[in-house]
RNA sequence: GGGAGCAUAGCUCAGUUGGUUCAGAGCGUCUGCCUUACAAGCAGAGGGUCGGGGGUUCGACUCCCUCUGCUCCCACCA
């Protein structure tokens, strides 16, 4: 069979993927292995597969297969987190489109429409997946949604409301105007915005409601709030205030008295010192509130609109009011003046709004017990961060963790399983039927009817931090006293968890969390933190800034292998991806390297009577040692999580030993046969070769390692033994680092000096040079004749060079330019002359002598001999050439 | 404002408890090659006083202090 000179990934990777699905090579039973399992962080079910699911999912797999040809019984569980928020606001606005606003419509039918969305965009991702060659378990695929997982959600509220870790309650929460729901704490990102920092004068009141001459000077950011303002707020220590205790001011435009009051929260140096109290519109005057006992005036509606409550620009938007009530300000003689001002400001995970603090009623977590044990998981090291240094950031957040806020307005989600009697007392019960009974143990005569269910849903993350146990067993959730089934007794605790930093505590802690309360055991014991990916000037990929490559376009380009290698190639943990298309292009140049390496190996004809030359034969066994010393790295490198260390080793092996050494060493010269016993030893290293690549590479490897040899029907690569280091001869591998830079060398006396690859060479050797590798050199470097030199003066017609310590030279009459050999010799020895001399020094040095170990000492000694020796030989070509 | 981290070749990064000729890799660059596996390739070469300064040590890319620059996390000075 003729093989194209390039390798076709296109070809190759959807038959593989197919045959793979369906001998059901991913999926996975419990058995007498040892198992080995992952979870997929679930991504957005109606999502898009975007360059970090590329990361994350390429370096899933290759732990995955990994595992798998370690004879470990992998489990890869794929899914889909229903994502509340974001899908809920994608399904609006694909309504809104069609001329349907959510107001107008039922619940009922709002969730038709999401479900319509969800069958119909839901799993694009997963499939997208298969392109990039996952080998997660399909069969076990579960979406967040699923009956029975969001059973467990409900089951494990009612447990923590049992366990009185859930409670209802007005607190003020971060309010998202665009999502019209409530977010947690953690979904609010602080960015240093600019603003305008206006100061206001409030009038002194007469007593009447009637301004007199005096007044005070307020600084604020939000003068749309005012109407809002319950107090004026000064320091008790503040001097230039006294004056005003006891008065009321009123505030601008709607002239409402308001009392001032003193509390040390306010600094005096900042600001004017005088501060206005608007307790429904920010955090810290909602404390000062409850300490002073002042009114909540909510004047700003769902929307972030002004409600009536604000008298004026009743249902303008709070940036509009603002910028109106400048200029009113400004008219009534209230403003006096607008400074430009800097301060962070709030801003919505997923919507980007403008994050309204607000009262509101809402359910709550409790968090600090949760937190306490989950930090000990990872101050214990039963769960380990790679690289560790989100260990500092992990304790931080979970010394300093707030209650969590787990109830949304959205309808998208699990509802609350909380039911409201008519008098507004609840009871929280898993079913209708049970709360029903229960309402009756309240309110005997109450109906089905009477009962109405809490309309908000749970957080996102509410669910997916039980996923580690729910996919295997949705039954033990919010009943750690349940038996686990099978599957979860055989795959929980997981192995390795691979994810982003920005979910560490959304996600990670909390399923942490979940993992000890209900299984009394962590749910995984690594996380591997990845870093995002950028494009090459470091900027976050994003769709507006259209910097970020459609991954599929890739694979179509390159080949998933290629696409796989070049997202691996810039892979440290932790730190952030600058990826380059042209890492994806080095990818697939791999891909045709290992090609064209197999093209030559099976063009080869056998000839069984042949024998081993003995370049051949130094190279099978050097090659052989070699394979073993870098299976044993790259073992150590996976241990470590180096991933893309483990790659790099492997690249370099295959690319520069394998193929530039060891092939260009037994390859027969052209129309010639090979003998036996290298061809096999070829064949065998290929294997090991390709096993090796294969967690990175699957689709290559499996389409060279079926056409390497005959293999039965269901044989593939995915299922065999990962090769297992030997133990190798440091000291030979080494003798063969001489030969090759004997060979380097030599090369580039031949590019110096012009002299063609064809045309053999004499070789002069001086010292000891390890005779076993010499036919290596021999044959890489042309070599016609080798002479053992008697004499360590040269006849002044040879070419010198040094390998380690040992001389050698090309007699070659007529090629030398004694000028510029002089030249090159002279500037040898004087480095080697200063090396020496900064040696020696050493080595005179007592504290040196007496304060190193040993075995520091004995290498100074070494070099001290070995420079001693380098001079002399260059001396000798010295006075050969003079 | 608090905390953490980073700074090594043109670019992206290794450098594991201070000590092998330790200043490295990949990519890029330069030079020469279409040599019958591969020009998506082969061969060869150049390139950094390890951010600045100080200190500890026989010895510092490595430990300490300081300065500069960048990044991230946390945070209720309106």
């Amino acid at each position: 069979m003729e093989l194209s000179a390039k390798y076709n990934p296109a070809e190759t990777e959807d038959k593989w993927y197919a045959w793979w699905l369906e001998n059901k090579f991913f999926h996975s039973e419990p058995d007498g292995r040892e198992p080995y399992t992952i979870v997929i962080p679930p991504p957005n079910v109606t999502g898009i597969l975007h360059m970090g699911h590329v990361l994350n999912n390429t370096l899933n797999d290759v732990l995955v297969r990994k595992a798998r040809m370690d004879g470990k019984n992998a489990c890869w569980v794929p899914g889909t987190d229903h994502a509340s928020i974001a899908t809920e606001s994608k399904v609006v606005a694909k309504l809104k489109a069609q001329g349907i606003n959510k107001e107008d419509i039922t619940r009922e039918e709002f969730l038709r429409h999401a479900w319509e969305w969800k069958e119909k965009h839901g799993g694009i991702i997963l499939s997208q997946l298969r392109k990039l060659g996952a080998s997660c378990d399909w069969d076990r695929t579960k979406f967040t949604m699923d009956p029975d997982l969001s059973r467990a959600v409900t089951d494990t509220f009612v447990y923590f409301y049992n366990k009185g870790y859930i409670y209802r309650g007005v607190r003020m929460v971060n309010w998202d105007p665009v999502g019209l729901t409530a977010v947690s704490d953690e979904e609010v990102i602080h960015r240093d915005t600019t603003s305008k920092f206006y100061h206001l004068r409030y009038f002194i009141s007469d007593g009447h409601g009637n301004p007199t001459q005096e007044f005070l000077t307020i600084a604020t950011t939000r003068p749309e709030t005012i109407m809002a303002d319950a107090a004026i707020c000064v320091n008790p220590a503040d001097e230039r205030y006294h004056w005003l205790r006891g008065k009321k001011v009123l505030i601008p435009l709607i002239n409402k008295e308001i009392p001032v009051i003193e509390d040390s929260y306010v600094e005096m140096d900042f600001g004017t010192g005088c501060l206005k109290v608007t307790p429904a519109h920010d955090v810290n005057d909602y404390e000062i509130g409850l300490r002073h006992n002042l009114p909540v005036i909510d004047i700003i509606d769902d929307h972030g609109r002004l409600n009536e409550k604000a008298r004026i620009l009743v249902g303008e938007d709070r940036f509009e009011a603002r910028r109106k009530i400048e200029k009113m300000l400004e008219e009534a003689g209230n403003l006096v003046k607008v400074e430009d001002y800097t301060s962070p400001v709030g801003y919505s995970e997923r919507t980007n709004a403008v994050i309204e603090p607000r009262l509101s009623m809402q359910w709550f977590l409790r968090m600090d017990a949760l937190a306490g044990d989950a930090l000990e998981s990872v101050e214990s090291g039963k769960v380990k961060l790679i690289p560790d240094k989100y260990r500092n950031t992990y304790r931080h957040w979970m010394e300093n963790v707030h209650d969590w806020c787990i109830s949304r307005q959205l309808w998208w989600g699990q509802r609350i399983p909380a039911w409201y009697l008519p008098d507004g007392r609840y009871v929280v019960s898993s079913t209708a039927e049970e709360a029903l009974e229960m309402a009756k143990a309240l309110m005997p005569e109450i109906a089905f009817e009477d009962l109405r269910q809490d309309e908000d849903v749970l957080d996102t993350w509410f669910s997916s931090w039980l996923w580690p146990i729910s996919v295997f067993d949705p039954e033990m959730p919010g009943h750690p006293e349940h038996t686990p089934n099978r599957d979860l007794s055989y795959y929980y605790p997981t192995n390795d968890l691979v994810t982003g930093p920005d979910i560490l505590f959304f996600w990670v802690a909390r399923m942490i969390m979940a993992g000890n309360e209900f299984m009394k055991d962590v749910p995984f014991h690594n996380v591997y933190l990845t870093g995002i990916v950028r494009d090459k000037l470091g900027r976050k990929m994003s769709k507006t800034l259209g910097n970020s490559p459609d991954p599929l376009d890739l694979i179509a380009k390159y080949g998933a292998d290629g696409v796989r290698l070049g997202m691996l190639l810039c892979t440290s943990a932790g730190n952030d991806i600058l990826f380059d298309e042209s890492q994806v292009e080095q990818g697939r140049n791999f891909c045709n390297k290992i090609w064209n390496a197999f093209r030559l190996v099976s063009g080869w004809k056998v000839d069984g009577q042949a024998g081993q030359p003995s370049a051949a034969t130094v190279a099978v066994k050097w090659f052989g040692h070699r394979l073993n010393e870098a299976i044993a790295e790259m073992e150590d490198h996976y241990g470590k999580f180096r991933l893309s260390d483990a790659l790099m080793g492997i690249y370099r092996l295959f690319w520069d030993d394998f193929c530039a050494w060891y092939l260009e060493l037994v390859k027969p010269a052209y129309g010639a046969c090979i003998d036996k016993a290298t061809y096999d030893a070829t064949l065998g290293f290929f294997d090991a070769l390709l096993k090796m690549i294969h967690p990175f590479m699957p689709f290559i490897t499996e389409e060279l390692w079926h056409d390497l040899a005959p293999r039965g029907g269901k044989e593939t690569i995915m299922f065999q033994r990962m090769p297992v280091a030997g133990n190798y001869d440091a000291a030979f591998i080494e003798d063969f680092a001489m030969a090759e830079e004997a060979v380097v060398a030599l090369r580039a006396i031949r590019q110096q000096k012009n002299i063609s690859p064809k045309e053999p060479l004499k070789l002069r050797v001086y010292g000891d040079f390890p005779e076993e590798v010499m036919p290596a050199v021999i044959k890489l470097a042309n070599i016609a004749s080798v002479e053992t030199a008697k004499s360590d003066a040269d006849s002044g017609a040879e070419l010198p060079f040094m390998v380690r310590t040992v001389k050698m030279s090309v007699p070659a009459e007529g090629l030398v330019d004694a000028g510029k050999e002089l030249e090159k010799l002279e500037a040898d020895l004087k480095y080697q002359e200063e090396f020496l001399a900064i040696v020696r020094r050493k080595l005179s040095n007592e504290k040196f002598v007496n304060g190193a170990p040993e075995k520091v000492v004995a290498v100074e000694r070494k070099k001290e001999a070995d420079a001693v020796s380098k001079i002399e030989s260059l001396k000798a070509s010295i006075a050969a050439l003079k």
